[in-house]
DNA sequence: CTGCATCCGTCACGATACTG
DNA sequence: CAGTATCGTGACGGATGCAG
């Protein structure tokens, strides 16, 4: 379970510098997880869902366009592995369980929603890039 | 090549939601292949590598643990498409091919840089926290 | 050195059916 | 309603060989 990894510090040594306890550079450090969990392709959104609030699981799934049970349930609880997610199960029936983000869960859904923020925004120029550059292999071959 | 998304409108309509022109939430929008691009295993890294100026393919190579040449090529492909990384061929034998980040590139290298800084900080609490999830499935069952 | 082409194993993912 | 179990497919990704 040790994690650590020693990283080449500069002379110029930053505050994230000295914090930083793992090393996505190191093919085996157990960062490389934690990032594909939550930038997965629904980890993401079900991040950035939950951000207004609590949700129950079929309102994210009608939420999540795509996404089968299978998955939002996987992804749900390796969010909720890593602490970023909270989930409540009433024990009423029918079942009623209750997504809602932890506190390190609504820190880094504020940097992946940003992403994609920034992402949504510039969906038109990325498109455009895509379709000159299609374009260029065309006329260059 | 129409990226038309019906998104809905609050009443406090914020700048980015005015300027917002995809919508991860709908399944089909392009802005999901964008974002795996940029958040997949390798395109992080890269992203990140870059950010510190000019790198060539075998820099690359070495400084991304674990990294094949196919998926190095491939990443890089698929970054340099969507306008996020400048590749340069010098003509040259040997080849000599350089990679850097466009302005785009920067900006969006700037995120995902906060997201991956956040997480490698906070790899320990994250270990921990998993390992009391898994505890409490053997206690719980 | 920097790729591209090919083969091939693995596993992520989706569809379906079933349980509490 | 909220999952779990099972199965089948396809994409991802690694290894190798070759070309410019």
């Amino acid at each position: 379970m040790s994690v650590n990894v020693t990283i080449p510090v500069s002379e110029a040594e930053t505050l994230t510098e000295r914090l930083r306890r793992g090393n996505l550079f190191a093919g085996p450090c157990p960062s490389r997880d934690i990032l594909k969990n939550v930038s997965s392709r629904w980890g993401v959104l079900i991040l950035i869902s939950l951000r207004d609030g609590t949700h129950r699981f079929s309102e994210l799934r009608r939420r999540i366009g795509g996404v089968s049970e299978k998955m939002l349930a996987q992804s749900l609880q390796a969010l909720e592995a890593d602490g970023f997610v909270q989930r409540i199960a009433y024990p009423v029936v029918p079942p009623h369980v209750e997504y809602s983000l932890t506190t390190s869960g609504e820190e880094i859904a504020r940097l992946v929603a940003a992403l994609a923020d920034w992402i949504e925004v510039r969906v038109p120029e990325v498109m455009t890039h895509r379709a000159e550059f299609e374009e260029r292999l065309q006329g260059g071959e």
